[in-house]
DNA sequence: GGTCAAATGTGCAAAATCGTACAATTGGAG
DNA sequence: CTCCAATTGTACGATTTTGCACATTTGACC
């Protein structure tokens, strides 16, 4: 049987809502890649050579300063794409993408993609919206980071992850977390168990377990938006 | 003698490095106007009606959340424009967008800018490659709002600005500059006095002067960027 | 079933920021 | 010149976060 790979076989959802003929223009250069814990998808100031349309897992984008300081600026799961830049005529990346949290996608070189870009004003339309919606989500992790605490930001933060999963486990460290929001570590754990003694999650080691949903949104205080916006 | 308007007659920096022929899509539209401060460019959930081409003065994009949460996340002065929402495939605007300090501009209908945008795809690109500065420096100021103290965040917010004024002079209340690093008023006047006993700026009402630009840049601990990246 | 590195729990003093209140001052309007 | 509203100076307790340091637990690997 040949390797036809269907528009519908892919959960990524910027391809999956592809015409027909943008996705055939796309279609002969994707490859199905595995995409495991931490590989990088981005480096900064590299090149972009490949872009990913990922269709489970998500990414971390993260922005580096003097130091060792470090924040997210955005996440990326199957709603989305790496490469940005590419789409807006700079080719090295401005930041660190990293998967988060393991999953998998198809991957094509950055410059099929710029051609085919070239070629289908409605394609080029399609993946400037996407663009539009990182840049609104960067904006709001602004608007966090400035105005709210930990606590909060941590709630916005397992919903955004959530979403971008299938289950309400996140594979997560504290760590890491704390890396993703810019605190201290010990902090993420306070605000860990405070969640917990609330009965919005549960944690076992290297895992958060979403329980109420809702209520959480509560708890993010109007940082966390729903995903549809 | 004919009222045209020369390339050169612009300090925008968008407008005045456009091709012959893509400024020519856009100069019989352009609009001189006067933008006085306050004057709101772009209304949050509104429909964006006219694109601005500053050519002195700057604008403030101010994310909106919860209460009186609020905290602004990038700043325009004649290297840049309004509208970006509608270079990217969204007439609505996320954010409120005004002038903080006055100057003026050009301006033309939103429906102008998307038919010429639509037609050139030079223009097109040049208009794309603004407003992925733009996204950069939104990311920017996610990292200083999550890991920087007022004074840095001070520090870089009036280089930013300077960069977009003539001169030194920075026609600015405490209470604005609150309002837009996110923080209490009280706060601001205490980093002000900080950086003045430094020697790095002198302060009178309603006005700050850079003295020490490049202390200041140190002072801001890698947050300001240069504008030429 | 023992070992070890990673991950998590906890504590605490120092620093930063908040939230608020109120006094002092300045410059423009009348 | 006088008045007044906007702006700025200042104070201070409460809260949050930082920056470390170290103990404990967990689970993979041997």
């Amino acid at each position: 049987m040949p390797e036809v790979r269907a528009r519908g076989k892919t959960a990524n959802q910027i391809l999956s809502r592809l015409s027909r003929a943008d996705f055939g223009l796309l279609e002969p250069h994707l490859e199905a890649v595995d995409l495991p814990r931490r590989k990088q998808l981005e480096a900064r100031k590299k090149r972009i050579d490949q872009i990913y349309f990922l269709d489970a897992g998500f990414a971390s984008v993260v922005a580096n300063g003097s130091g060792k300081r470090q924040i997210e600026i955005g996440l990326i799961g199957r709603e989305g794409m790496t490469g940005l830049g590419v789409i807006m005529g700079n080719d090295r990346a401005t930041h660190e993408t990293f998967m988060q949290a393991a999953g998998n996608g198809q991957r094509m070189s950055a410059a099929r993609l710029r051609e085919a870009d070239e070629q289908s004003s409605t394609l080029h339309r399609t993946l400037l919206r996407y663009a539009h919606t990182f840049m609104v989500q960067t904006a709001q992790t602004a608007l966090a980071n400035g105005r709210s605490k930990i606590e909060e930001r941590l709630a916005r933060w397992l919903l955004m992850a959530s979403d971008r999963l299938d289950g309400d486990d996140l594979p997560l460290t504290h760590e890491f977390l704390a890396i993703m929001l810019g605190t201290q570590r010990p902090g993420v754990t306070i605000a860990l168990h405070s969640l917990e003694h609330a009965g919005l999650i549960s944690t076992s080691r290297g895992n958060v377990t979403i329980l109420d949903r809702k209520s959480l949104m509560e708890t993010s205080n109007g940082t966390y938006q729903a995903p549809e916006a």
